[in-house]
Parts: C-alpha cells; structure tokens; sequence
DNA sequence: TGTACATCAGTGAACGCGCGTTCACTGATGTAC
DNA sequence: TGTACATCAGTGAACGCGCGTTCACTGATGTAC
C-alpha cells in the first residue's frame, strides 16, 4: 500500500539532491557552465537517470528559481506583516520622519537579508539569473522579482505611505528598494568574508533615504 | 620599415575582431557558455589562432572588462565636469533642493545612459560578470565599479552636497546611484523594447529622492 | 649583394575527453481477472 | 491463489560531437655579417 507514497518520497528527495548539487556547482563554476553529468555525479545517479526528474538543465534551474520564490514570497509576507507607519503630520520634521519610516524599511531588510543568508546558493542562482543568459530563467526570476515589488508597494500604500503621483511611482520605488538591496546582497555573497550585519545597515540607510526623499517631494 | 607597424595593426584588428565576436556570442548564449572555438569561427580565424591574441577565454574576458571600464571611466568624467550644484540655503523647500540636485543627478543619468546604451553587449557583460562566476572577471569589474562610485561621490563632496556623516556614507550613497542606475539598465538591455527613455527618467527620480533624503537627513 | 638566421601571426592534423542523448534492460511493485 | 500485464525509477553501453590543446609547419619580413 505504502508503496506508491514511498515512492513518490523517494523520487522527491532525489530531485532535491540534483537541485542541491546543481546549487553547489553552480556556486563554484556559475549555473551556465554545469553540466547534467556533472549534476547527476554530485547527486550520486547515472546521468541517465537525471531524465526521470527533468528535462534539461533549463527545467532544473527553473525549479531551482521557484524554490527561490517560494522562500522569498513568505519571507516577504513576514516582513509585511511587521510593518507599522504612522503618517507624520505636515510639520513633522525630517528626522522624525526618517523614524517613522524605519517602521516600515527594518522588518523589509531584516526579512530579506535573513532568507537570502540562510539560503546563499539559491539565492545567488536567484538573483544572478534574474538578468542571465536563458531567457526562460530569466523572465521567470524578473517575475517573481516584480510580484515581490508590487507586494510590497500596495502594503505600503495601505499603510498610508505617501509615495506620490500614484501606483507606477510606488511600485518602481519598491523595485527600487529590492534592487539596492539585492545589490547588496550579491556583494555580499560574493566576498569571502560575513558582512551581513554591514550590508543590511547600508541597504536600510539607503531605502530610508530614498523613501525619505519621495515623501516630501 | 612600415612592416612591423602595419602587423601590429594587423594583430590589433584580429584581437579587437576576437573581443566583437565574443561579445556578439554572449549576448545570446551568456559569456560563460562560450567556448574558444566558437569565438573563433565568428572571428574568422582557426582555433589555434586565437593563441596569438589571448592565453584562454579568461584573458580575452578581462580585456573586455577593461574595454568597458575605458568607456564608462571618460563617460563619468564627462558627467562629473556637466555638474552644477548650489548648496541650499536651512530654509529651501524639499521641491527646491530637488531641483538643485537636479544638476548633480541629470548629467549623472545622461551619460552614463548614454555610454551603455551605445554599447550594449559590452556593458551587458559588465554588469554581468560583476557577480559572474570567474573570480578574475568579478573582481576587475566591481574594483572598476567602485572606482567609478569614489570619483562621483569626490566630486559630488567637491561640489558642496552634504551627504551626511562622512566619506564611508557619501561613497555608499554614489555606489547606491550607480546600482541603481545599473539595475534600471540591466533590465533595460535584457528585455527587446528601447525603453531607455524611461529607464532613464526613472533612475533620475530615484536617485535625487536618495540624495534629497540624505541630504535632509 | 648574398646568405644564414630570427621573429611571429596563422595553420591543419591529431589527441584524448566530457558531453547530451538514445536504447533496451532490470527489478520492485501494483492491478485485473 | 496464480498468472499476465502495467508502471516507473534507475541503469550501463554506446553513439556522435564539439571541445581545448599540442605540435610541427608556412610564409612574410627583418637583421647580421
């Protein structure tokens, strides 16, 4: 009876190895120089058998960047759910300002550097295909990046954050505030050295300002 | 007596003809996935030709790096001299010391814009291997990055704009300008439309409601 | 002037290798009757 | 209960291919004497 389930448990840790062997290789050599024998080796399968769980490589790094998704978008939920913002009044000043609106920037950059640090690899692949070489990835992680983006921006616009001449201005400030942090983020992945703690500092210093900076235009 | 001149060109020619063709490639397949051969079917040459240009696909990678940064290096200067700035006085409206800032943003914006957009496949790759896979290729373009954040937080410094505490934050918030603007052109070259127009605008606001915050802050 | 040698970009043949993919097979299990 | 068939993840052998690299060579030119 159990069989079919067992089976069905087994084919998905199998995938998952291959996953995680592609992320492991493609932290060393870049997604874009593996290998299906290369991925079916560090999984410990034939290279035949890699066709049971994907088509190609290209299926196998679009599932990767699903994962990405799927870890980002509660990540994400998390940091909405934390935002709080109270509108400053007309002649509040900027400072208060800029502390009214950690409300909102602190739970973003806390939630989003803690799931890019906890899964570095995938995250990476993440956001280094976002503008990579397959098409397929590539619009696939755009994607999910601007779902992300207008997410963001509607919690902020029903929190009552002014940002301007209506939804376009607010989401391309929202993207605006993943980029610089996935900027930072890459960096950061990309040195040797833990500079998470610096890194997530920056990219709230910057998203202030430039929050900031819409607000009182 | 003109020999040894005319072969150099000769040899120049070859090499740049090498680089074109690597670079076309890329734009389709990502540099990673290039192989010596390919690049040298498109330039022409046989395969063991390409040995009397560059040591491996490394090298020729890191030539157009250099390419690169020889382009946007003048580019920025170009920029930094079409500067203008009058420091705003305790009293300016936020919707003034925009405008002013308008004047350090705009030939910002203008040029830098104005050098990928004429050069796509080369700073397609720029941006690329920024966080690409070959620790060579990452480490010369982001070291050409970051030169290119410290001579435009210089000169803003020079100019009067009070960016706050000190020359690490000042240097970050020109590096925030120039992630910014690379993101926007990033995802600019990777989609098929010429939306620079609007890549452009949008940098712009982005980047004087980052210094405006700053600069108030 | 001629002769011997050096330089150097480009070449074609050849090598061994890892690659993606196909194929027919195995062996464990479920299903129909 | 037995028998025949279906399903399905995994396999090893085999294929043809493009790859990076080596080697000894060419042919045009400059240089030394």
């Amino acid at each position: 009876m159990g069989f079919k389930e067992e089976q069905k448990r087994q084919r998905r840790i199998v995938s998952q190895s291959l996953m995680e062997g592609a992320l492991q290789l493609s932290a060393e050599e870049g997604y874009a120089s593996l290998s299906l024998r290369s991925v079916a080796r560090k999984a410990g399968i034939a290279p035949t058998s890699f066709y049971r769980h994907f088509r190609d490589m290209d299926e196998l790094g679009l599932a990767l960047v699903d994962q990405a998704a799927e870890l980002l978008h509660p990540a994400l939920e998390k940091a909405l759910d934390g935002m709080d913002y109270a509108a400053p009044g007309k002649n509040a000043k900027p400072a208060q300002i800029a502390e009214t609106l950690q409300g909102v920037v602190s739970p973003f950059v806390e939630c989003f550097f803690e799931v890019v640090a906890e899964n570095q690899n995938l995250f990476r692949l993440f956001f280094q295909e976002r503008t990579g070489s397959s098409r397929a990835l590539r619009e696939s992680a755009a994607q999910e990046f601007e779902k992300s983006a207008q997410a963001l921006w509607e919690r902020m616009d029903s929190l009552g954050v002014d940002l301007g001449e209506g939804r376009e201005t607010g989401q391309a400030l929202a993207m605006a505030m993943l980029n610089l942090a996935a900027a930072a983020a890459q960096e950061t992945l990309c040195r040797e050295s833990d500079e998470w703690p610096e890194a997530k500092a920056r990219t709230a210093r910057e998203c202030v300002f430039l929050l900031l900076g819409a607000l009182i235009s």
